[in-house]
RNA sequence: GGGCGAUUAGCUCAGCUGGUUAGAGUACCUGCUUGACAUGCAGGGGGUCAGAGGUUCAAGUCCUCUAUCGCCCACCA
């Protein structure tokens, strides 16, 4: 299509990146095809509305998306299935901050409006993410793409809810929960990430009753002392002995609590009496429930101490804190004040230092879906890769406790919960009730909280085909064949899909998950555009290219493992490597003009370097099937860099020079055209799924081929086309050339200077030297070339030995006779230093008894060569003394 | 407190089941406007493979310990 006169000197991706997308989409490649067998299957980890795509997205996308065209290219449906997710408490909070700017909460606006603002905001970022997603070249589906507060899969969270309930896996309990007093509601464990942080530990004395004594209690929350209701010591401790029955009274409040036993008490720890807060510690809680003992919150939502706090009502637990504190001291109860170390929750979205708070929520009983889930792995039903995130899923799954699922925000799914207001029947109901089934009330009230937004995501690996609904989609692309994604959120995400899949349809949602790494700054920080440590993706993409970006992150990313030091101009790697490949097909296009690539009457006669560079590359794309297909993503992109750039246009294209410049009607004019035609039908299809755009520009120009090639056949390596016997007489062209360039460039010869080159071989090698003779000469830079065992060695030369064989470059007058013997002194050394090694290994009888025979023939070989080439550099140092 | 991972060239990383001279990109040095590309070409310097033990004829590679860094988990009152 693009005549040769157009190509720029230089690869401009914006112009050709903004061509091809639309092209794609307009033709449906991006929706599954119609052959039969088993489908490829990604579903997307559904990013939140809560703003625009960033750096952890493109790399993501960029895996899923690579993943999707090679499959797509080996012929089978694919199906690539976009969306995005509410993010429940995530958006409500970014509009929340958005309506405060404007000086509003969302109480002003009431829930409704709140709500409406919310889809406004969704609708806004929806866009942008679109937009991000098809200028990163993303294949997906977009006639499928889903929302997970979309009217199927709100029905199917509303049919998980109301299934898991009859079944009694969901019921409501008053249990102590991570509060966050900022954002007000509920939290799951997973929202709560722990920071090791200094702190105090206080020591507190309880008066006892009817003594003169004291029981000294250590606490990290002298705040909650207000809520206490008991003071527990071990059973067996004897120092409290003589407190058995007694009771305690509380400072400030005068309570009476009683001093009761418990197993559960650390007489090691504090003083080995502990105060017992059942409403405002997880672990007081349940000694509250053993003992029956009352619970007393203290705190209002906003963590603000509440009626029950006597004098300290009003203030925030922090100001709480520093009075009780002082007042302690005022009164002497504060014995002591010692250091401690531990770990205090925040709020994963706001930071907020949470509250473990007794609350009425509703849970999912985790321990039965989770055996499933814990079983997938070791039936093999689930492999996640790297293996070693198998051990974190299993753990975790081991250690599940009770997932806290209500949430007390206004954006997110409602409960399907009804309280009928007349007979306070709970009417648990996937449609809305019009009337109480028990005593026929039309005054139904519906719980006010949403559920936790993973309580939707969990159930998207079906949810977005259909379910419950027995869809074709459905039965089609259920399971998906891998999920992508990071492995931050194995435990929000991950298993509870797992869980869900076998619940609700049976077997495993995946049976592939790939966990790729993060990528961070220099500092090992994430990137991110408000730490100002990365440009925004698209600005990237504008400045660099979508395909260079794509390629840059898959180049420096390890499998599974993080990526370090990325700055925005590390992506000159792709970029460089895409302007390389545009270059490489601007010197081999015009001379393709007209090359029919099937002509019957091409049985073009292959030259060495033919041979070599076809069977160079049959190993290239066997090597890169083979790391896509165990996602060794980065060394499928490093084997492609590699074959194009060492192999194809360092070697074979420099070789290739003299008989493409000879034109058409020059000898083996056709060989040279089939070679680099095929070479380059080959790398444009394999490069396809790493940088689409280019190389659906550069299969658009290349003369002969048909159709697109995002849909295009993934290559197969070519029958026939290994040929090691070239391939060893072009290494050893290689050494050869190597060698004669070094000593050029040792000895100072400038490089338009040609140089006459002696090779002193014998063996069959000298035949293979003689018919290399002219790319010696040209690699080389050579104006004549004697090469034979009869080769006589000029009186003043520069020399080397390459694989036994004596290169000299005859430079009588022109070399430095002094640099010249550095050098050679320098090459013999190394060369005696093995030598050394080598013969040392060989008078090692264990060694000579024990290797392998292979290993040992080997090493006599290499200790032959070593020895003679040794001499060789030896008389030619002797002749420069 | 428990677990996982890392430690190889200045930086970022390869190095599969132990066996030629430990590689790449980048940075650095030298020389090149050679009729695809200076986003390039050619050549070069740079590593006691974190440390200590051990297994072995042979260890960057296997085992143990130590150190440092990073991540995750944990009702440490």
């Amino acid at each position: 299509m693009t005549s040769l006169t157009e190509l720029p000197k230089n690869y401009d991706p914006v112009e050709v990146e903004k061509r091809w997308y639309a092209h794609w989409a307009e033709r449906g490649y991006f929706r599954p095809n119609d052959s039969e067998g088993p489908p490829f299957v990604i579903l997307i980890p559904p990013p939140n509305v809560t703003g625009s795509l960033h750096f952890g997205h493109t790399f993501d996308h960029t895996i899923q998306d690579l993943l999707t065209r090679w499959h797509r290219m080996m012929g089978e449906p694919t199906l690539w299935l976009p969306g995005t997710d509410h993010a429940g408490i995530a958006t409500q909070n970014v509009v929340e901050k958005r309506l405060a700017e404007r000086g509003q909460s969302r109480f002003d606006l009431g829930r409704e409006a709140f709500v409406a603002e919310t889809w406004r905001w969704k609708e806004e970022y929806h866009r942008r993410i679109t937009e991000q997603m098809k200028r990163l070249g993303d294949s997906v589906d977009w006639s499928r793409e889903r929302f997970t507060m979309d009217e199927g899969l709100s029905r199917a969270v509303r049919e998980v809810f109301v299934r898991l309930y009859r079944k009694g896996l969901i019921y409501r309990g008053n249990r102590i929960i991570n509060w966050c007093p900022r954002c007000h509601t509920a939290l799951s464990d997973e929202e709560v990430n722990h920071v090791e942080t200094d702190g105090k530990l206080y020591f507190i004395q309880y008066p006892v009753k009817g003594t003169q004594r004291h029981v000294t209690v250590a606490t990290t929350r002298p705040e909650t002392m207000l809520g206490d209701v008991a003071v527990a010591v071990h059973p067996k401790d004897k120092r409290f002995a003589p407190l058995h029955g007694k009771t305690a009274v509380l400072p400030f409040l005068r309570r009476e609590i009683p001093i009761i036993l418990d197993d559960t008490v650390d007489p090691k720890f504090g003083t080995g009496a502990v105060k017992v807060t059942p409403a405002h510690d997880p672990s007081d809680f349940e000694m509250g429930q053993r003992h029956r003992l009352p619970s007393i919150t203290v705190m209002d939502e906003s963590a603000v101490m509440n009626e029950n706090a006597g004098d300290f009502k009003g203030l925030t637990r922090e100001e709480a804190r520093r009075r009780i504190v002082e007042a302690l001291e005022d009164r002497g109860l504060l014995a002591r004040v010692e250091p401690h170390r531990h770990s205090i929750g925040h709020c994963d979205r706001c930071d907020t230092v949470v509250e473990p708070y007794l609350s009425l929520q509703w849970f999912v009983k985790m321990k039965p879906l989770a055996e499933p889930a814990h079983a997938a792995i070791s039936r093999g039903e689930l492999t996640i890769l790297p293996r070693r995130w198998e051990k974190v899923y299993l753990r975790w799954l081991e250690g599940i406790r009770d997932w806290c699922i209500s949430r007390q925000l206004w954006w997110g799914h409602r409960i399907p919960v009804w309280t009928c207001s007349a007979c306070k029947e709970l009417i648990v109901e996937v449609e809305t009730p019009t009337k109480c089934p028990k005593c026929g009330g039309t005054a139904l009230a519906q719980d006010e909280d949403v559920l936790d937004t993973w309580f939707s995501s969990w159930l998207w690996p079906f949810s977005t085909l259909g379910w419950p609904e027995e869809t074709e989609d459905l039965k089609r692309f259920y399971p998906s064949s891998v999920l992508v994604t990071g492995p931050d959120i194995i435990f929000f995400w991950v298993a509870r899909m797992v869980m869900a899949g076998y619940e609700f349809m049976g077997r495993a949602p995946f049976p592939q998950v790939y966990l790729h790494g993060i990528v961070r700054d220099a500092q090992g920080r994430k990137l991110s555009k408000s730490l100002g440590n990365s440009s925004d993706p698209i600005e990237l993409m504008d400045r660099f290219g979508a395909d260079s970006l794509r390629t840059t992150l898959v180049l420096l990313s390890p499998q599974g493992a993080d990526i370090h030091g990325f700055s925005d101009e590390k992506v000159d790697l792709g970029r460089h490597f895409a302007n390389k490949l545009w270059n490489a097909f601007r010197l081999v296009q015009p001379h393709l003009d007209g090359y029919v690539p099937d002509d019957p009457v091409s049985r073009p006669t292959l030259r060495d370097e033919d041979q070599w560079i076809l069977s160079a590359l049959a190993s290239a794309v066997r090597s890169v099937t083979r790391n896509l297909r165990a996602y060794r993503i980065g060394d499928a992109a490093k084997d492609i860099y590699d074959f194009t750039w060492k192999e194809f246009c360092d070697w074979y294209l420099e070789m290739a020079k003299p008989r493409l410049y000879a034109g058409p009607q020059g000898p083996d004019a056709l060989t040279v055209r089939y070679v680099t035609h095929t070479v380059f039908s080959t790398v444009i299809r394999l490069l396809h799924p790493f940088m689409p755009f280019l190389t659906e520009e550069l299969w658009h120009s290349l003369p002969g081929t048909e159709g697109d090639v995002i849909v295009a056949p993934w290559p197969a390596p070519a029958r026939g086309a290994s040929h090691p016997d070239a391939e060893a007489r072009i290494a050893l062209l290689k050494d050869v050339v190597g060698a004669v360039r070094n000593l050029r460039s040792e000895m100072n010869i400038a490089p338009a200077r040609k140089a006459a080159i002696r090779i002193r071989a014998s063996g069959p090698d000298a035949a293979v030297l003689e018919g290399q003779r002219d790319l010696i000469l040209l690699l080389g830079r050579g104006e004549s070339l004697e090469v034979g065992a009869a080769v006589a060695k000029p009186r003043v030369a520069a020399s080397t030995v390459v694989r036994n064989h004596e290169i000299f470059l005859p430079l009588e007058g022109l070399i430095d006779v002094e640099v010249e013997r550095t050098r050679l002194q320098k090459e013999y050394d190394r060369v005696m230093r093995e030598f050394d090694v080598s013969r040392r290994k060989l008078m090692n009888e264990d060694f000579l008894g024990k290797a392998k025979k292979d290993v040992v023939d080997r090493e006599r070989e290499k200790f032959e060569n070593l020895g003679s080439t040794k001499e060789k550099l030896e008389k030619n140092l002797e002749v420069l003394q």
